[in-house]
DNA sequence: TGCCAGGCCCTCTTTAGGGCCTT
């Protein structure tokens, strides 16, 4: 698999359109089957953090008053990752903070999403759960840190995205694994990925 | 005024509803 970049974001709530913001972000490059590079970084938008959320992820107002500004943290982990393909457990989450926290800076996204929960559901279909912490347990994955921390998340979604291209090489025996590969594989309806991958091994 | 995410995926489906997953 070429590097691909596998981010991860604490925020306020779910959705940035309903006004939500991120409070954490971590990334971390993949490259040859680990982790080489690692960047991580609360931000500070200038909004409050429900009780909830700061008791699920751990990050309070005060953490996120004296953190570097939003937007300065979004131009860093944007010049971090570069070019890279991005990589998120539930990409379709990541995806919207990413593109609304990076419309605050003058830049924009140049690439895909590869998403770890669609590849999951489909290559451990027999997971009991799909939830990034369920499939660290299933997987006998190392616990990187806290949950819902971001650098944590982040690494234990690049030890899953592992997990997953092993998977298609040992036991589906597909010698090579793309970045191209795992965007087809995710897009492909759940009950046709046996006759996808059979069809990828045969030609 | 009152509402308040949204995409995926299954099924007792497709003229729909509800659980899963992210914070």
């Amino acid at each position: 698999m070429e590097v691909v970049a596998v981010i991860d974001f604490e925020t306020t709530g779910l959705s940035p359109a309903q006004g939500d913001r991120a409070t954490e972000v971590a990334a971390v490059i993949v490259a040859d089957g680990q982790v080489v590079d690692r960047y991580q970084s609360l931000m500070n938008a200038g909004v409050s953090i429900p009780p909830f959320i700061e008791a699920l992820t751990g990050i309070s107002n005060a953490m996120v008053r004296s953190a570097p500004p939003a937007a300065q943290v979004m131009r860093e982990i944007a010049n971090f990752v570069g070019d890279y393909p991005l990589v998120a457990h539930n990409a379709s989450f990541d995806s919207k903070f990413w593109d609304a926290e990076l419309a605050r800076t003058t830049r924009t996204r140049r690439q895909d999403f590869v998403c770890s929960l669609l590849l999951s559901r489909r290559l451990l279909p027999q997971a009991p759960s799909h939830k990034l912490g369920a499939l660290v347990e299933y997987a006998n994955l190392p616990v990187a840190g806290r949950y819902h921390r971001a650098l944590a998340d982040a690494e234990m979604a690049a030890s899953l995205l592992l997990r997953l291209t092993d998977e298609l090489r040992e036991r589906h025996q597909l010698p090579h694994v793309s970045v191209e590969l795992l965007r087809k594989l995710q897009r492909v309806p759940k009950h046709q990925i046996e006759r996808c991958i059979a069809r990828e091994r045969g030609g």
